[in-house]
RNA sequence: GGCUGUGUAGCUCAGUUGGUGAGAGCGCACGACUCAUAAUCGUGAGGUCGGCGGUUCAAAUCCGCCCACAGCUACCA
């Protein structure tokens, strides 16, 4: 059996479209998946919808439909955009609605209750009748006429006590601080770990987990401590409905699942704005609970246009399916991991995507591929040229190129999806200069030995770099290596059957076999064009 | 306010434990080549390394102060 490699996106919260930020986390998590895929792991990749709470509950009541009728058909549109537009090879499309989930939470909670750390209280805070829901203390503010309101609604607060169900937080602060030392690589990016840590430095509060004033949500099980009984029905607070995702997609709390032996988890992907529910609450509940924590959580960072925020209000919010219809698919995955590093704010621009795709896809690669392939289609016969002794400039370069897979690996454990592709790129640069430098097209009328070599080598590096992107770019790596000859084997990362065959990591050093047909070569990565 | 971090060529950024005349990519200018998707290659442009002061034989790299910017400072997800 294969090492196990599980990893997750945030589940998204579905009451609105989709943006290019959650496209972001999807691509950057599925190019992760891919590569460990194509390196041979059992790979376990989640993702889905987080789909209770008071808010669901009133948009449905708004539209005149069921929570779940509107759960699903927001479901939907995210899973479709994972399927139809983005192509994100997930293995599991979870919603927190799903009949297992309900049963997972209500375990994490009874674990949890068993463990000593749930009792009930009142929570308190500044309520909206009229909304329905608590405002925290900096949500609100006294008007003119002195009284409290809602920011964001404007409608009147008052203080309001509701029984709630507990978890002693507080109990965990030494416990987590103590696992963020021993274990660095939990939280990432450094400067992110460093919030965290200092925030639960200043200690940590109990956490109120159960609400009374709606339903739309997984009912808390029932108490076996009668101190816990109640009359009041309780749903679970959001964020152990929805954290407990992460288990319940490894199988929990089924001890004979399949999927059990993939937690505990690798790696959580996920959003700035989440990161205190992850890296705080998640492992606490799961000390708590006694299971065995993640072993890391990535936290990437937000897109911004042009150096702005989106917002509706600005009417600048990008939406993936617009995107990937305007610079294709593969364009934008490379895009957004090339252009800033994963884990701080990026900000794109057209330009800025037009700039990435002309001149490192279409110039730098696509362009290279094309010049030594047409060289190879025309001037050795329509096969694989044959190498002959290799010159020092020969070995380099092909050096340079053979150890840009443990390059990858490196980056890859960090989510440095940036490095890893400037890594390739720059093999890229070189390997141009190598092509320019060795005039093959001079060769060919004065040394075809020697021409065959250069485009022999030019052909490995290019080959070498098909292999690895095809985790960033699956689609245009799948038809670079169709142009090489390379057979066909699996699916560019999509399935674990990419672990094996002439295109996965495995065949790394599978050399290109003089005389292998070489079919008239087509642009693989063509020039933007605007059709205006 | 407190805490953390950032501030290096037009733009985006690299710059290990302080030490060859401060770098890359993009963009730009000029030149070269013609195999190739008007692609590619070479050269250049001379940036007080945010500011001031200090430590040192020597600092972008250490210390202090200041300025600017960003993030965090708990229960909407």
């Amino acid at each position: 059996m294969n090492t196990t490699y599980y990893l997750t996106t945030a589940i998204a919260y579905p009451n609105g479209e989709p943006h290019i930020g959650h496209a972001y986390e999807y691509i950057a998590t599925d190019v992760m998946a891919r590569f460990k895929r194509l390196d041979g792991y059992d790979v376990r990749f989640l993702t889905g919808t987080d789909e209770h709470g008071q808010k669901m509950q009133q948009t449905a009541e708004q539209e005149g439909i069921s929570p779940m009728e509107l759960a699903t058909r927001n479901a939907d549109v995210f899973q479709d955009m994972d399927d139809n537009v983005l192509d994100v090879s997930y293995d599991r499309f979870i919603r927190t609605t799903d009949a297992d989930h309900k049963a997972s939470a209500q375990e994490i909670w009874r674990r949890m209750e068993a463990a000593g750390d749930i009792y009930l209280d009142t929570y308190s805070g500044w309520y909206s009748v009229r909304d329905e829901r608590f405002f925290a203390d900096d949500e609100t503010h006294v008007n003119d006429d002195g009284v409290r309101i809602a920011t964001e609604t404007g409608t009147e607060v008052t203080w309001t006590e509701e029984e709630s169900y507990f978890f002693r937080l507080s109990n965990y602060a030494d416990k987590l601080l103590a696992h963020y030392q021993a274990n660095p690589d939990f939280i990432a990016p450094q400067t992110r770990a460093n919030e965290v840590i200092r925030f639960v430095e200043g200690g940590l509060e109990d956490l109120s987990i159960s609400r009374t004033s709606f339903d739309w949500g997984i009912p808390v099980p029932e108490a076996t401590d009668p101190a816990l009984k109640t009359d009041k029905k309780h749903v679970m607070y959001v964020w152990v409905d929805a954290l407990t995702n992460y288990i319940t997609g490894a199988g929990f709390p089924d001890a004979d699942s399949e999927l059990k032996r993939y937690w505990p988890a690798d790696l959580h992907v996920i959003g700035k704005d989440i990161s205190r529910f992850h890296c705080i609450f998640w492992p606490a509940f799961l000390m708590s609970a006694g299971i065995e924590l993640p072993k890391r959580v990535m936290i990437h960072g937000f897109l911004n246009n042009e150096g702005e925020k989106m917002s509706k209000s600005l009417g600048n919010v990008v939406h993936p399916a617009g995107w990937v219809e305007r610079y294709g698919l593969d364009t934008v995955r490379f895009f957004l991991l090339r252009e800033f590093p994963f884990g701080a704010d990026g900000s794109y621009s057209h330009d800025g995507v037009v700039r990435r795709k002309n001149a490192d896809l279409s110039n730098n690669l696509g362009n290279l591929a094309q010049r030594s392939l047409s060289m190879v289609y025309k001037n050795v016969d329509g096969q694989v040229p044959q190498p002959g002794e290799l010159t020092a400039q020969d070995e380099q370069i092909l050096a340079d190129a053979a150890g840009l897979l443990d390059t990858w690996r490196t980056h890859f454990e960090k989510q440095d999806f940036y490095r890893a592709l400037g890594a390739a790129w720059k093999v890229l640069d070189d390997t141009n200069s190598y092509f320019a430098d060795q005039e093959p097209w001079v060769l060919r009328k004065t040394d075809e030995a020697r021409m065959q070599t250069v485009l022999w080598v030019t052909l490995e590096v290019v080959r070498r770099i098909a292999l690895l992107i095809q985790a960033v770019m699956p689609g245009s790596a799948t038809k670079l290596l169709d142009a090489l000859g390379v057979d066909a084997s699996a699916d560019a990362g999509r399935t674990n059957a990419s672990g094996e065959g002439p295109r996965s990591y495995a065949a790394w050093d599978d050399q290109l076999a003089p005389g292998t047909p070489i079919a008239k070569p087509t642009p693989v990565f063509p020039r933007h064009e605007e059709d205006e």
